[in-house]
DNA sequence: TCGCGAGATTTGTCAGGACATTCTGACCTG
DNA sequence: CAGGTCAGAATGTCCTGACAAATCTCGCGA
């Protein structure tokens, strides 16, 4: 059964056509006019109806395939994937995430100043060992509740990051604001109980179990922009990551 | 500085001029013939050079961009990214992830048995509340210590698993070679402390620190095949997720 | 009735061309 | 000398056209 869509395209935008095919049939996915399972026109005919050529509807669904929400098949055709997959994870840190379920960051400030670097956190940033980097460390609340304790290291003159920015925003909000294109981030997921301190901070018992995480993320161009240490507390938070296999 | 790599191509083999043309180029970057930060030859040259379009040429560099080995800068040209980002993260077991890293797993099958599924595994799984799904519970070591304690629901009829084929192989590496096509997987990562029993089967103590992960595993067709809940003894192991945004 | 093969359908790969957009760097101007 | 402007170079988008490969369906024959 062909799901009939409209599409609207506005071939003045500079929002490219294979873009909005995409984004509007990724949005008639999310409104359920089209079902988990149902298969889309074929190639030829949604370009047909469009007015499109094949190569660019082709583009858009390979869009929506990357993204995990359709499904081809070579004699077969193309189908919306069953089950609610999530969006894929995208490059967000924590701010955006909360913000995104509604529950109101508040972020504390504790540190913010220019440091000299360990060996290890210069070899992960790629610095001299020795030199100066920014150090950050910020406590997180999540609905009037503790939630984590974030320590950064990034390379001075990225961006002019005042702890009232910091407050107001996310780490990564402000960075991309101030023209740094993140690309790349690997992450090491881990636990551990909590110390003494991170236990005060945290408003938990000492040993409680925390969810740990080692983060670099590099621009564009490869280089490191950021190095995190961060802890949550595994009561209240999890990571949620989704891998689509090409 | 365009580096001179030498293709060569077997159009009379099977495999895509594209993907033998990004194969190559891959294999040049691991070897360093192409160094990180160097240009390659652009497009229209390279697709003159190797007596291919450009849409062919394209389609490579996109394979390469998209597994996070180079980056495309309009205006600018394709370069070698810096630094040494990690292979993107794969739909692999943690069978696989020990074996690969040398460590020699073992396995000691505690539970295999269809069993009545509970509600909540029923939606995941996509089965009717009530009915049997393959229960399968495991014990997995590496170099001699107990690492992990591995629950798993799987629709029945999917692949006829023995308790001896589990203990030589990976659950994921099993469902393959059953013909199973994995290709989307959600996980939930967190931490809890061990329970009693928990602690015993992992030699830990009681409150312990382990890695939780939730995960749900589906096919091509998006319908889910798998169905996890594993803890990790903390102290032993960390998950490495590499985050690609395009 | 059941199995198998031919044909139809659909996506995968590849070619070649045209124009738009963006970035860099050299040049010109005040 | 500083700043803006413009040309060149590279990738981004889009088009048309063609054939290959995989899959499903249906009809035919045993």
């Amino acid at each position: 059964m062909t799901a009939n869509l409209a599409i609207d395209l506005d071939r003045s935008s500079p929002v490219p056509l294979y873009f909005q095919v995409a984004e509007q049939i990724a949005e008639a996915i999310r409104r359920g006019d089209l079902v988990p399972g149902s298969r889309l026109d074929n190639e030829i005919l949604l370009a047909d109806k469009l007015g499109l050529s094949r190569p660019t509807i082709r583009q858009a669904i390979q869009y929506l395939v990357d993204k995990g929400l359709l499904v081809r098949k070579r004699g077969v055709g193309t189908q919306v994937v069953h089950g609610q997959v999530k969006r894929s994870v995208e490059l967000t840190s924590l701010y955006d995430d909360l913000r995104r379920s509604g529950q109101e960051p508040a972020t504390q400030v504790l540190a913010l100043e220019p440091r000299p670097v360990s060996e290890e956190i210069a070899a992960v940033l790629g610095v001299e060992p020795g030199a100066e980097v920014l150090y950050l460390e910020r406590l997180r609340f999540a609905a009037g509740e503790p939630l984590a304790v974030l320590h950064n290291w990034l390379p001075l003159g990225l961006a002019q990051l005042t702890a009232a920015d910091l407050e107001g925003r996310g780490l990564y909000e402000l960075l991309r604001g101030a023209g740094v294109r993140m690309r790349v981030a690997n992450q090491r997921i881990g636990a551990r109980a909590a110390n003494q301190a991170e236990a005060k901070l945290l408003d938990e018992r000492r040993g409680a179990p925390l969810l740990t995480m080692l983060r670099t993320t590099y621009d564009d161009q490869g280089r490191a922009v950021e190095h995190g240490s961060h802890v949550y507390r595994a009561s209240l938070y999890s990571l949620e990551v989704t891998l689509i296999e090409r």
